[in-house]
DNA sequence: GGGTGCTTGTGAAACGTTTCATCGTCTCGC
DNA sequence: GCGAGACGATGAAACGTTTCACAAGCACCC
């Protein structure tokens, strides 16, 4: 324990310079067979481990980088990082996981002991696009930083995000073949900006070919969305929507239980779509047709535009990658016969 | 970036020996209040992060802690990693989030970049209790590890873990009080630790009162629960339970949609309990009452428990933390009115 | 037999901190 | 005016690696 064996027990066990056996770790073509094979029975016999931060302060650099997150609980999160974490893996770097809670305070402390770590580079939904300082300190000091689901106003960064307002198109176009002529909107507060594109995508596909009606809500949770179906439930039928397009999967659980509650039957007197597709859209009592988001992907691609940016020393174009969700259709908007 | 700012730079600036930025930086009660002063300004001109590899290299060791978890997309595992997280905060230690995916290769990879890293403890709940030597190697060299949510078999360690007996046992109290007299017991693959412990303790507590039926699962999915659903409502109404415990929640959402999709009320007809109450236990179509676990709980403690051991140089007793769940009753075995 | 080139191995100099023994300077009490 | 402390600051020695200029040995060719 107190005494932990380094390259000096190793070399005079193998009867070698220091330098030997530390070519036998990093480079060893340059090490005589025999050798190597010397050192390395000594290194097994020691039972010696490297120090990384040894290694690291001679190198300069590491070799992992990281990836912030606002909430390691929210599914769409966690599988952003399981696609990083495979595209890391595949270049032999590690993934640090960070989970900044929404908290601004959080992120920074994060921010801090990354640079003093020394990452290599960093992906980060940022919590806040207004206390992003901190953020810019570390891109200034020259730390690459690709942003995960916040394309808009970081121009000169690498960024992946969702096409949201093709997502709204998608759900706007399902409803309209479907024959809908009456729909609702459900989400809010209409400050986020994938609410409002995911709404601006809705209403502009709907164009004059169905009415809209836009509930507002508070927030993306269960509970708003059974509020909201209490409000539309209590339209006259001949008002009330037969279709209802809700921002997130969450909110559109809501609704199916509160419209179920009201003895509204999905989809045959109300048709419904969520977004997201999170498993549990598939497991609701009426399965739900939802946007589907590759989350996985978005890591994917965020962890090599990272990459790229680490090894092409300089001469690296910012890209700006837009997914394209997909509609999953289920029983919530397709009668069963 | 090239030519990084180090001690000696804010020592030149400010006019100090790096001995005095050092002291600053660690120990800034042995330094006068004008030098200090100083000394920040300097720091905060020339913009110096701490290179924190050449700290460890001269202290010997980190300050992080790592869990390496099965699965990073479960909730259960990313509420124990939140409780983790709360728990090092408190004391100044950062947490290292590794997901060995439930690969035995990966979680050795991850050891040994961990080791390498020089740690100061591990918490894990190990991929396979068979293939056990790289962790054990861990230990033996002095890395305290904690195991999380796999008690037996680890008399020598400290761990963590959720009495499922007991579990099973609540689930069974609340349906006799409920006047359940023919009840089902839906989980399985049986050679899972803990869907054994939950059947036992269900089993145990019925004793003579109810009559069970136990319905083997291949896995504890949806579409599992949903099959068994279908077996259960295929019996003549006479036969057919009136209550039935899940292993587990996915299970449950699974009866829960069977059983509704053929005609069954719940709880009218059949009433159910779960096992986890995860987020849409609460959520769904009818919302389940299900056994909780103290996820986070066990995090936190897992993590106390690993920094006494790694404080207490030497005189640690360890110790096996077993924890109590608790019922939490909804409507599926609750008649509304 | 001397020059050339290749393969292996060497050993010392970094890397950027922290620590620690030491030294100067002040203050205070007598 | 002197010794004892307290207080601040110093600078060199680690920490364990990687790197790099160089040397030793050998084979080969003219």
């Amino acid at each position: 324990m107190g005494a932990t064996t380094g390259i000096k027990d190793v070399a005079r066990l193998a009867g070698v310079s220091v330098g030997t056996v530390s070519n036998v770790l990093n480079h060893p073509e340059r090490v005589a067979e025999a050798t190597r094979l010397r050192v390395r029975q000594a290194i097994a016999e020691l039972g010696f481990v490297r120090n990384d931060s040894a290694r690291q302060l001679r190198a300069g650099n590491s070799r992992q980088i990281a990836i912030v997150v606002l909430d390691v609980t929210n599914p769409f999160f966690t599988d952003v990082v399981r696609g990083a974490e495979m595209a890391a893996e595949d270049h032999g770097v590690l993934v640090v996981v960070c989970n900044s809670s929404e908290s601004v305070d959080r992120e920074r402390r994060h921010l801090d002991v990354l640079e003093e770590q020394r990452v290599r580079g960093v992906l980060i939904t940022p919590v806040d696009d207004a206390h992003t300082s901190r953020l810019e300190l570390l891109i200034a000091r020259g730390t690459p930083v690709v942003l995960v689901d916040r394309g808009s106003g970081w121009p000169s960064r690498c960024s992946v995000a969702v096409d949201d307002v093709f997502g709204g198109r998608l759900a706007a176009e399902h409803l309209i073949a479907r024959g809908h002529r009456r729909v609702a909107f459900v989400g809010g507060p209409m400050s986020i900006q994938q609410v409002i594109d995911r709404h601006r995508g809705f209403s502009a596909a709907l164009g004059k070919t169905a009415r809209l009606i836009t509930v507002d809500t508070p927030n993306l949770t269960v509970t708003s969305g059974r509020v909201a179906a209490g409000q539309l439930a209590e339209l006259p039928a001949q008002q009330r929507p037969t279709a209802v397009f809700c921002a997130n999967d969450l909110l559109a659980l809501g609704v199916l239980q509160g419209l179920t509650h009201r003895g509204l039957r999905v989809p045959e007197d109300v048709a419904i779509v969520g977004y997201d597709d999170i498993e549990f859209a598939a497991a609701a009592a009426v399965p739900l047709s939802s946007v589907r988001q590759p989350r996985e992907q978005l890591g994917r691609t965020a962890t090599e535009l990272l990459l790229d940016e680490i090894q092409a020393n300089g001469d690296h174009q910012h890209r700006h990658v837009l997914f394209q969700p997909e509609l999953v259709v289920r029983a919530s908007t397709e009668k069963v016969p």
